[in-house]
DNA sequence: TTGAAAGCGCTAACAG
DNA sequence: CTGTTAGCGCTTTCAA
């Protein structure tokens, strides 16, 4: 049914190792005619690498496994993989993704995935956060992407929170405005760390930090798409308080497109009366609001570039963590 | 380093074929005694299957393989491979998604693919559409996802755009609206379905089919989420002229949030004044829309489930087309 | 119930 | 420059 080496060797005449040189065998010298002789005969065969034999000679199939917590759910995601992706593009390397989903632990989905002899695994989480893997897996992963190992010895490629909250926020006040308030994710690291980046920004800028306008987007604990919103309670509050906002920073473009329709229903302006910027450029989304929104784009084709880099390499003395800024994305409703 | 079933084998004094037996060997009789001990021994070792080297044997490795049309990308994709991946749970399979980008042809890819010998292969498409696979590859895909194949030899799963249209037609028709206006996707066979579904649905009704306004969303030939929008001129145009619609149809949900946003420069009410309904539920779009809105939800993830039935079966005669039906999310803005 | 040996398709090492 | 041989880790006969 299916042509192996054997079958072409046997039809040209010649050893197997000299059909597997001339089709596989990178530049090996060789008779060129030879070697023209047996590739025209293997495409006629109709001849079919067979990566899984090759593997048990290498120790390793050309694939490389993504462990995702969830992550193949989200948009977001896709930009990882797509990042991933293009920099396989040329390798000859194949990427498989597992979901770690119900009930399924970090080590039993590690050695499932393991049985396959990828190449190289990395660990991608949804959320930006600290995971902590468990002891006999430190080195099971070349790298974690969008989260980092808490005790720190895998290498880590993680957004800059931090850094793009305070980069947004002094965008803000580049643009004249003083009072921000800034609805935000509770629960999450990311949130944590913007709002740091955010007090910062306001400080450093002279404004009263301690004064500022920090509010959770949902009433849940945790951020949740689903979760019950807030919004609509917060932005006439805001706008009917003292100190009224010129500027509303949101923890996300959903919850920035829940802002516009509050301070549409509150008569506001955008910009004119209060500026609304935000994190994640959800394309679709930011787009489509009117008016476009300006919000700090997430550097998930980045990651997922880098973590192609790094689990291709075998670089021994890899970067801890490695911070990746966010873009700004500067569209109209600044 | 990696331990082998010799290795166990060795340790525990019997031959490899008994520790494969203990291991893989699923109900064949054997000393319970043997068994265990050597499930333990291998446990203790660490002993990983290596499915590449089980692979040589079987001629298969238990993957399973998308080549997609650019699927990967989009939202849409990730519910495909979500269903997908759920019906693969247990059955011991992995899922292997390739993208068929940047002057790739689809024979190249699914060569490229086959080198590692993958259970089965689908053939997955972004949008509906009708794929002329090559010649050679007729059984090559065990199934199309999202689209059908020209010649109607491969078994394919497609969305029932035509229903849909009809469904969602007849229920804004029950609601009352009589004069519905539908601004489509142009040049994609989804739109071209959901205009006969639609008119379908007036005729039935007694409405003036011939008359009812059918209007392309963007500019360009083809839909595209970046060409130029018509929206912000259509929706005046048509409240202006004669028989100012009481609903207006959407090509997606995407197009449903312009037309919001054109209804409200317009200062119309949704509901009250003008009804809109569209096709996708984009989850994240069409709940936080104000008022929510009522879509038509694409059957996604039920393809991607359909298609690892289809991926793991052997059955000789599969259905040719199959069309899956889309289902009605009523929200508030009907 | 277990063992020995052959073979899956490929590549690496060593001869010729 | 090409051929022979061995072996990767596993399963599958066929014997014991």
């Amino acid at each position: 049914m299916t042509v192996s080496l054997q079958d072409i060797a046997l039809r040209a005449g010649v050893s197997t190792k000299t059909v597997s040189g001339a089709l596989h065998g990178g530049s090996a010298r060789m008779a060129v005619e030879t070697r023209e002789r047996i590739q025209k005969l293997a495409d006629d065969m109709g001849y079919v690498t067979n990566l899984a034999a090759r593997g048990t000679r290498q120790g390793w199939i050309p694939l490389v496994a993504i462990v995702a917590d969830e992550l193949i759910t989200t948009p977001f995601a896709t930009e990882i993989l797509r990042g991933l992706d293009n920099a396989m593009q040329g390798k000859d390397m194949a990427v498989i993704a597992t979901n770690l989903s119900a009930g399924r632990s970090i080590e039993q989905v590690h050695a499932e995935v393991r049985r396959f002899r990828p190449r190289a695994m990395a660990y991608a989480a949804m959320y930006h956060k600290v995971v902590a893997l468990p002891p006999g897996l430190a080195d099971g992963f070349a790298v974690m992407i969008n989260c980092r190992d808490a005790d720190g010895r895998v290498p880590s490629l993680v957004p800059d929170d931090e850094g793009a909250a305070y980069d947004i926020t002094r965008h803000l006040i580049a643009r004249g405005r003083r009072r921000i308030a800034f609805i935000n994710l509770p629960g999450l690291l990311a949130g944590e760390l913007r709002e740091a980046g955010f007090r910062r920004a306001l400080r450093e800028a002279g404004l009263d930090d301690a004064g500022a306008r920090v509010l959770p987007a949902v009433a849940r604990k945790t951020y949740s798409d689903r979760a019950h919103s807030l919004v609509a309670d917060h932005v006439p509050m805001l706008l009917d308080g003292p100190d009224s906002p010129e500027a509303i920073l949101a923890g996300n473009d959903r919850v920035a497109m829940e802002i516009y329709a509050a301070l549409r229903r509150a008569g506001r302006d955008i910009p004119g009366d209060v500026a609304v910027a935000s994190f994640d450029n959800q394309v679709d989304l930011a787009t489509r609001l009117d008016p476009p929104l300006t919000t700090m784009a997430l550097p998930h084709r980045e990651m997922g570039r880098l973590a192609a880099e790094r689990l291709l390499s075998d670089e021994l003395n890899p970067p801890a963590v490695q911070k990746l800024a966010f873009r700004l994305v500067e569209r109209q409703s600044v």
